[in-house]
DNA sequence: GCTTGTGAAACCGTTCACAGCG
DNA sequence: CGCTGTGAACGGTTTCACAAGC
């Protein structure tokens, strides 16, 4: 029939998005350093990866790149914006300004890549009123006030496990169709709606794992 | 007593270690709840996998279920103990004490499974002295004897991206051979060091990518 | 009966290697 | 010539479906 979809952005496998901005922040060292063009095993050094999964994963964006030469690295940056839809200003509500809350509110990785802190939520009123990185802690119950005046849909739950899966249920009742999860608890949520999670205590009992693999094989 | 490198435990694929720790908690869990036998499908639904993965990941440990019944809880807790190499304290030096270092090094996640704060390191001396969690921060100059003295073999890097390659060339020198990287950096480590990372502004990124994706087709 | 354990099939992602093009 | 873009081979992972066994 026909190719409705603008891009060659259709269907981009799940292993190239996550290594997108990889490239995005590789990108922008390289232009800080003056560089305007590079090859896709420069780029390839640079991200961490090796070069026929760069040619890869960029041919999936459409073919940006000049044989004998390489990507134009402006273009690729914005191509990639594009294709990860960073091109549009992000919401973000975070649930939960304990430790790791905060440490989160402070982190430059949300205002670095246009992502926008339009709340900060938690349950303890006696947190309620404090600032974070300039923004003021809300109570858990204004979430739906939140996520309509600020247009949120990606949720951030840094909350204690026993309370993720109540804090995971609000958020999608808001609205929010995309969660990032750090407490330590499997969620569940409806189709639809994303959810990835964020667990030390996992990737720590996986490098465990090749430690004692490390040590088990001493011949 | 001591039974050696558990026997079937010779091979067990990356995608099966990753959900080992998954069906640690859930187990847990279930224990907690007072259950001691539990079927493939009543872990996997706790852990938020489908059963086929449940069977096949522990295969890989060896046969410890009943056909007709399912797994010993506890008899399955020790078996993937043993396999994730959890019956022996591991400890894990932690450099950057800013607010993620802060965040995790009081995180719950370190004791309860295992994990002991050998050490918190700093590059800046005005931290060096505060007790985080119950454990004094102390130069990075001090790795070296950290590391010896606390036989840490895993490292957690919480430092700004442009310190993160140094930090870990530190930890490499100094003996460290499991590494997990909390900084927004590509980081180089030789081969026998293994090298996890976590990254915020990444996992936002992917999410976008799904979020654009889907107001993109309303069809 | 119910549930495990496992070959086989389907799927996905990575790597290879080279044709095609600037 | 150098480098991209890609079909094809490869290796790992998931899913299926059922025989084996309590």
């Amino acid at each position: 029939m026909s190719e409705q979809v603008d891009d060659a952005a259709r269907r981009i496998p799940e292993a190239s998005v996550a290594r997108l901005p990889l490239y995005l922040r590789a990108l922008s060292s390289l232009a800080e350093a003056g560089r305007t063009t590079v090859s896709s095993e420069a780029l390839a050094a640079a991200a961490g990866v090796n070069s026929a999964k760069v040619r890869k994963d960029l041919s999936h964006l459409g073919s940006y790149g000049t044989r004998g030469v390489g990507y134009e690295v402006d273009e690729l940056v914005q191509h990639i914006s594009s294709a990860l839809g960073l091109t549009r200003r992000r919401s973000v509500v975070l649930v939960g300004v304990g430790n790791l809350g905060h440490a989160l509110a402070g982190y430059g990785g949300f205002a670095s890549r246009g992502f926008w802190i339009a709340g900060l939520l938690d349950a303890d009123r006696s947190r309620v009123g404090e600032t974070i990185a300039g923004v003021v802690v809300r109570h858990m119950d204004d979430l739906d006030e939140v996520v309509r005046a600020g247009d949120v849909s990606i949720g951030v739950i840094a909350t204690p496990a026993r309370a993720a899966q109540e804090v995971c249920d609000r958020l999608v009742a808001a609205g929010v169709t995309s969660i990032l999860n750090f407490a330590p608890a499997v969620l569940q949520v409806p189709d639809g709606v994303d959810l990835r999670k964020v667990d030390l205590s996992i990737e720590l009992q996986i490098l465990s794992f090749h430690e004692q693999r490390k040590s088990g094989i001493p011949a």
